[in-house]
DNA sequence: TCTGGGGTCCTTAGCCTC
DNA sequence: TCTGGAGGCTAAGGACCC
C-alpha cells in the first residue's frame, strides 16, 4: 500500500434527490424520494430530509409513503443524472487520466498518478478544492474520502457524508477500522454479515483476530481470503480508468404477475429486442444468451445458452431466448421477465450474418417438421393464429398511443402561457405543473386538462444559472419525459397491464 | 409490507478432453 | 487399450454493489 492517502473517493451527496431538489426550488429542504412509483416500485434515492422519516435506498415505495406520507415522490430522470454525473467526472479527469467512475454518482481517483498530489497536506487541498469546484458546476454537494487505498477511501467518504472530506491518514487504519461493524468492509452484506455474526464475528477487529483460514472455512476461499485482507487495511487494488462490459442485459417487473403464456412470449421477445439494442449501441455482441425468471413466488431462475459464435442479431437472441423459455415453468404466474447477453467479444458482422443464417434455417426445419407432424392445413391455421398474436402489441400501442398523455410526477414541461415547470401530479384527466425553474424562487401551482395543448413535454434546464450556453430550454441535457430512447420506463409494458390508473403519474407535496 | 434494474464476481456441479 | 486426474467450459444460483 502507497504511504500516502493519495486515492480520493468521490460520493455526490443523495445524488438523484439531490439533482431534483436544484431544479425544484419549491421541494428544497423538503423530503423528497426518487424511485419507481408503480405498487412494485422502490426507493432509488431519497433526501436527508427523507431519510429522517426513516427512507431509504431499495426501500419498498409503499413502506417510503407510510413513513413519510408528505414527502414529493418523482420518478427518476437519468438523463438529466448522466449529464450532471458528465460534468463531475469531467472536472475528476481534470485531476488525474485515472479516473474509476463506479456510478453516476461516485469514483475513484489516483491522485498522485496525476501528479496533482503527493502528500496529505496537498490531497487534502485537491479534495477541498475539488468540492468547491463541484459546487459551482452543479449546485451539488459531493464528499470526498482520501485514504492510501480505495477500500480506505471509500469507507472515508462514507463517514464524511453528508457535504464532507474525511482523510484517513496512513498507520491509524487498523486502530480505525478495529471497533466498526463487520458490514462497513466492502463484500460484507446482509447475508456474509449474518454468517460472521453466528460465528461471534461482529467488528473488523475480530475479523483480523479469526485468522485467514477461520475466514476461508466460514465464506470459501476467495471471499474469505479476501475479507480478511481488507480487515488488516491492506488492499493494492490499482484505480482502473478503463473497465471492459461483461455483460448487458434488460428486465422488467410487472405490476401484476404475467400468468398468459402467450404474453410471457411477447414480453420475452421484446426483452430481447431492447437487449440487442443496448449490445449494440455499446457496440458489442456476445455468446451467451440468458434468460431471467422471477415466479409470483419471488423465487428466481436463469436459463442460458452458449451459442457457436458471438451475435447482435435480434432474431438469434429472440429465438434463443425463446428456446429458453420453452424449458420453464410459468404456471403461477411470473412477475418480472430479463433477457441478457454475456461473453461479450468485440462486434463481427461475419459472425452476425452466420448466425442469422443459422437461425432462419433452423426456424425454417422447425416449421418444416411441425408441418410434417400436424398436417399442412393445420399449420396454416397456426401460423395464421401466431400472427393474430403477433398484432397485439401493435394494437395496444396504437390504443396506448395517448390520446391521453401521461406525465410523469417531475419531469419537466412548458406551457405556452406560463413558461417551463415540472409536472407536480396527474391522474383524472388534470395534470398539475409547478411553474418555477432552477434559478427562480419557489413557483405557483396550475392545474390543466391533461390534454391541454398548450402544454408540452420540457427539457431540464441547468442547475447552474448560466452553466449552459444555450438559451432557457435549450439545455444539453437529457431525455424528454416519454421519449422512446430514455431508459426511463415511459413504454413500460406494466402500465398495460396495469389498467385504470397511470402509473407514477402521482405525487404530494406538503 | 413485499421486495427495481443493471451489473460483477464467486461457487458448485456436470461434462468433456487431453 | 484402459484409467485417473487435471483443467476448461457450460450452466445455474447466489451475494453484493450502486
Amino acid at each position: 500500500m502507497r504511504l500516502a492517502p493519495t486515492i480520493l473517493h468521490l460520493d455526490m451527496d443523495a445524488f438523484y434527490a439531490s439533482a431534483e431538489q436544484a431544479a425544484k426550488p419549491s421541494l428544497r429542504g423538503k423530503a423528497v424520494v426518487v424511485g419507481g412509483l408503480g405498487p412494485r416500485g422502490v426507493v432509488a434515492t431519497a433526501s436527508y430530509e427523507a431519510r429522517r422519516f426513516g427512507v431509504h435506498s431499495a426501500m419498498p415505495m409503499g413502506q417510503a409513503r407510510r413513513l413519510a406520507p408528505n414527502a414529493a415522490y418523482l420518478v427518476p430522470r437519468f438523463g438529466l443524472y448522466r449529464d450532471i454525473s458528465e460534468q463531475v467526472m469531467e472536472l475528476l479527469r481534470g485531476l488525474s487520466p485515472l479516473v474509476e467512475p463506479l456510478s453516476l454518482d461516485e469514483a475513484f481517483v489516483d491522485l498522485e498518478a496525476g501528479g496533482v498530489a503527493s502528500d496529505e497536506p496537498s490531497a487534502r487541498a485537491v479534495g477541498e478544492r475539488l468540492r468547491v469546484d463541484i459546487r459551482a458546476v452543479t449546485g451539488l454537494t459531493g464528499s470526498v474520502g482520501l485514504a492510501a487505498s480505495k477500500m480506505l477511501a471509500k469507507i472515508a467518504s462514507e463517514e464524511a457524508k453528508p457535504d464532507g472530506l474525511r482523510l484517513i491518514v496512513p498507520g491509524t487504519e487498523r486502530e480505525l477500522l478495529g471497533p466498526m461493524s463487520v458490514r462497513t468492509l466492502p463484500g460484507v452484506g446482509p447475508v456474509t454479515g449474518d454468517h460472521l455474526r453466528r460465528a461471534g464475528i461482529t467488528t473488523v477487529a475480530e475479523i483480523a483476530e479469526a485468522g485467514e483460514d477461520e475466514l476461508v472455512r466460514l465464506l470459501g476461499k476467495a471471499h474469505g481470503m479476501h475479507l480478511y485482507e481488507m480487515a488488516l487495511a491492506r488492499d493494492e487494488r490499482p484505480v482502473v480508468a478503463e473497465r471492459d462490459t461483461k455483460s448487458v442485459s434488460v428486465e422488467d417487473t410487472f405490476d401484476i404477475d404475467i400468468h398468459d403464456r402467450v404474453r410471457v412470449r411477447l414480453e420475452v421477445d421484446r426483452l430481447a429486442e431492447r437487449c440487442v439494442q443496448r449490445l449494440r449501441a455499446g457496440g458489442h455482441s456476445g455468446r451467451t444468451v440468458v434468460l431471467k425468471v422471477r415466479r409470483y413466488d419471488f423465487s428466481t431462475l436463469t436459463r442460458s445458452e452458449t451459442l457457436r459464435g458471438p451475435t447482435d442479431d435480434p432474431g438469434v437472441v429472440r429465438e434463443a431466448a425463446a428456446r429458453l423459455l420453452d424449458a420453464v415453468d410459468t404456471t403461477g404466474g411470473v412477475r418480472l421477465l430479463g433477457v441478457g447477453v454475456s461473453g461479450l467479444a468485440d462486434f463481427t458482422q461475419e459472425d452476425l450474418f452466420a448466425q442469422a443464417a443459422q437461425a432462419a434455417q433452423a426456424a425454417q426445419a422447425k416449421e418444416e417438421q411441425e408441418r410434417l407432424e400436424r398436417g399442412e392445413e393445420e399449420a396454416v391455421a397456426e401460423a395464421a393464429g401466431r400472427e393474430a398474436e403477433e398484432a397485439v402489441p401493435a394494437q395496444e400501442a396504437a390504443v396506448e398511443a395517448p390520446a391521453e398523455r401521461r406525465w410523469l410526477a417531475g419531469h419537466d414541461v412548458r406551457h405556452a402561457e406560463f413558461g417551463p415547470g415540472w409536472v407536480q401530479g396527474s391522474g383524472l384527466g388534470r395534470v398539475t405543473v409547478r411553474f418555477e425553474t432552477p434559478w427562480s424562487p419557489p413557483g405557483r401551482v396550475r392545474t390543466f386538462r391533461s390534454d391541454d395543448p398548450l402544454l408540452e413535454p420540457g427539457e431540464p434546464l441547468p442547475l447552474v444559472a448560466g452553466a449552459d450556453d444555450g438559451e432557457e430550454g435549450q439545455s444539453s441535457y437529457g431525455s424528454q419525459a416519454g421519449d422512446s430512447g430514455s431508459s426511463e420506463p415511459a413504454i413500460r409494458p406494466k402500465s398495460r397491464s396495469g389498467g385504470g390508473d397511470s402509473v407514477g403519474a402521482e405525487t404530494s407535496i406538503p
